[in-house]
DNA sequence: AGAAGTTTTGACCATATGGTCAAGTTCACG
DNA sequence: CGTGAACTTGACCATATGGTCAAAACTTCT
């Protein structure tokens, strides 16, 4: 997708500045929210200087959604066929519940574009996530013929791990509103999370 | 709030119209994205008439998110300490898939308030759902001492009610582009859900 | 040092947008 | 009907915002 990679020092700091301070902001505030000086101030550099790097406000929204894709699905591409069906299900849930706690920011990015109707992603999401989940159905669906792990419909299944574990970092305000102060949710949900997904995978 | 409910018949029809509209545009493009115009529009109105309703576009958005506060608790309320436990959590389970089925926008609407951090829900949070959730957690860690359903902690098990059953409204484009054609997102959702929460519950 | 890029920015522009206002139109009701 | 209240709107305003550009400042390389 990109022709030419970031070159000299300057130009791979600033780039990286931008696209940090850019979901700082999308993050918070969406992408018609988000203005090219709030972006600007927050990575250091003057507006112009901004279009200096990338021609639009769009492209680095684009920039930015195209980068996350990869960085969410690679969780579930580690989901092994030979290893033990449990254990890969949770190891799942487990780097889901990693990413929402580290990369909260971007969880909300993509949440707010897919809310939105995915106007810049829908082409990435029948072209990149659809077919992996497609394949690692098919490895569930084959986990429940060998009867390892219990009956359960694969699809749904993936919906309620991306759903339970991205609510974590998107609903993040009202879980700790709700919890009030002294309490750590994700970790709570990552031994909710492991304790649910045991009993209802066990055959 | 609202010290004047509407009172004549014009005043009614038109501030019905427009919250609708509002409801239409927020929940597709957010607050910044969206625009008096495209409300006005939406609603057949001149954007001057608008004002001439409500005073701002913050009021608008306001009144939408204060009604929706009702609208959203209402089936948690429901829940009933007197009747069968799996069935009253089961009950809310339906309720809130129904919500979302009949209620994507209002869904949605809450959604991106909450990503965004709540800018105009924390005091509603902390006043309105936090002691309702309390109450309800009690009576649900009641019915775990009574041995009537499986162990689990109160809080995490309303987060995944409403992480499973809300994903179906807000991620409803990501849904539909992983299943495909042919398949009725919300019909399912409530079979597995009930199947799910079922097999988590039972003592 | 000095030429040849590369990076940075102040000033500027066109448009979009939330909101105002005075004047006009329609409605409710005696 | 006629009248006052309720409703509607075209024209307008101030500000915000995405984006441009030419010139200045800085790096890099010989």
């Amino acid at each position: 997708m990109n022709a030419h990679p970031p070159k000299t020092r300057i130009q791979r700091k600033n780039t990286e500045a931008i696209l940090n301070a850019a979901l700082e902001v999308f993050s918070r505030q969406g992408f018609r929210g988000s203005t090219l000086d709030q972006i600007a101030a927050e990575a250091g550099l003057s507006k112009p200087n901004l279009l200096y790097y990338y021609p639009s406000k769009e492209a680095i929204h684009v920039t930015l959604l195209s980068r996350l894709m990869d960085t969410w699905l690679d969780p579930l591409r580690e989901m092994d066929a030979q290893g033990d069906p449990v254990e890969e299900i949770l190891g799942y849930v487990r780097r889901k519940v990693e990413l929402s706690r580290d990369y909260p920011r971007e969880s909300r990015l993509f949440a707010q574009e897919i809310i939105q109707g995915a106007p810049r992603m829908q082409a990435a999401l029948e072209t990149d996530l659809k077919p992996l989940v497609d394949e690692k159905t098919a490895i569930i669906r084959q986990w429940i013929a060998q009867g390892r792990i219990a009956s359960i419909d694969p699809y749904h299944l993936i919906f309620s791990i991306w759903a339970l574990t991205q609510h974590y970092a998107d609903f993040d305000v009202q879980v700790r509103a709700v919890l009030g102060p002294g309490h750590d949710p994700f970790e709570e949900a990552q031994g909710f999370l492991e304790a649910m997904f045991r009993k209802l995978l066990a055959p």
